[in-house]
DNA sequence: GTCTATAGAGCGATAGAC
DNA sequence: GTCTATCGCTCTATAGAC
């Protein structure tokens, strides 16, 4: 999103509201080049801004990667509870949660690693943890219904699966040996719905770890 | 692995065997810094020798990495299979080798990310590629005992599922909230037990995409 | 084969002009 | 609030001494 008058203005550029727009061009970023390479001055210059001119909204590299993480929750958030509107069964909802999430970690390359990671957790960011907290609801209320007091084992399982699927996908690894052109949101969700099946049908003895001794 | 005398020798610094050391180091290195942070100097910091030292034996960055991601790849291979080995029923092999993928994406940051990646494909290490295949054999075998035709796709989640759960444990997300003490091996191994009987047992359907029309 | 030294680049962050 | 300019750091890669 860009200020009315295209985005190359010469000379000086004045811009309208900057913090937001950064983190959108941030999240645009991300999603291009991913976590690890992502870096405040090439955001700013992407928004057509001097390199100190992001430092007058947010400290430090870590305080806007949080900020753009928090941008990325909500959209997450927003795009698993569009993906479950409607569905009255657990087990439908839970995995088409799972697809969604997985979906969005292939396209933006940001999930619940980046959301809770440890070197972001620093910076305590309210907004971020408050939304990472929403993700989290979508998948562990379904799970509720469909595991009791297995549910967070279960949410474990399918987190994992969502989360290897829109790593991988990221990365070009499902692309490159590409055995159906079924998007990443079918084939997550489709593996999930079986995991489900497996973890509940066999026995709940799946989901939940042995007692120990 | 440091050649006798200890790792700090003053002066001039003679090696042995520096290639060999180096990839160990950037083995140990990927580890701890993770792929994204992969650096020649540090791993000749870390060697004890100047950072000049490596390029006599690695043309750039990414041809040493690509030797790395040999390194780790062979012992990914050999990890998978030690954990399938004497174990009959194909559904305990496949799990068994995923427990051991994640256990190793976890601890070395290295997986069918980085082995595939499409960064490293342009220095053609044959090694890697060859290992690479070695990797993905011992999660096809016994998928094809399950699964037949439907194999690729069988691998397909539990690679996924297991990638995710090494992934996410090495960016601390499955350390954070932890459920169980129960190690990642037995975790990722037994989600996918519940993925392989959720696949297979309510029919094949749920592992083989529908046919489009 | 390893060293020292260096060029050249990118990034994080700050200072001071406007 | 944004700019220009700059410092300090790390990294990749090369040149040349030994």
């Amino acid at each position: 999103m860009l200020v009315s008058g295209g985005p190359r203005l010469r000379g000086r550029y004045h811009h309208g509201d900057l913090a937001p727009a950064l983190v959108e061009a941030g999240l645009a970023q991300l999603g291009e080049r991913g976590p690890a390479a992502f870096s405040v001055a090439e955001v700013a210059r992407r928004v057509g801004v001097s390199t100190a001119a992001p430092y007058r909204h947010f400290a430090d590299r870590d305080t806007f990667l949080a900020a753009v993480a928090a941008r990325a929750a909500t959209l997450l958030a927003a795009a698993m509870t569009e993906a479950v509107d409607g569905l009255a069964d657990p087990a439908e909802r839970l995995a088409g949660a799972a697809g969604a999430y997985a979906a969005f970690v292939a396209e933006h390359r940001v999930g619940l690693d980046v959301i809770f990671s440890p070197g972001l957790r620093a910076v305590r960011d309210t907004d971020l943890a408050a939304t990472g907290r929403a993700v989290m609801s979508r998948l562990l209320d379904p799970s509720r219904e469909l595991a009791g007091d297995g549910a967070l084992h279960l949410v474990e399982q399918v987190v994992a699966l969502a989360h290897g699927y829109g790593t991988l996908d990221a990365d070009g690894f499902l692309t490159a040996d590409r055995v159906t052109d079924e998007p990443t949101t079918a084939r997550a969700r489709r593996a999930a719905l079986a995991l489900i099946a497996g973890a509940s049908g066999a026995g709940a003895r799946a989901v939940v770890p042995p007692s120990r001794p």
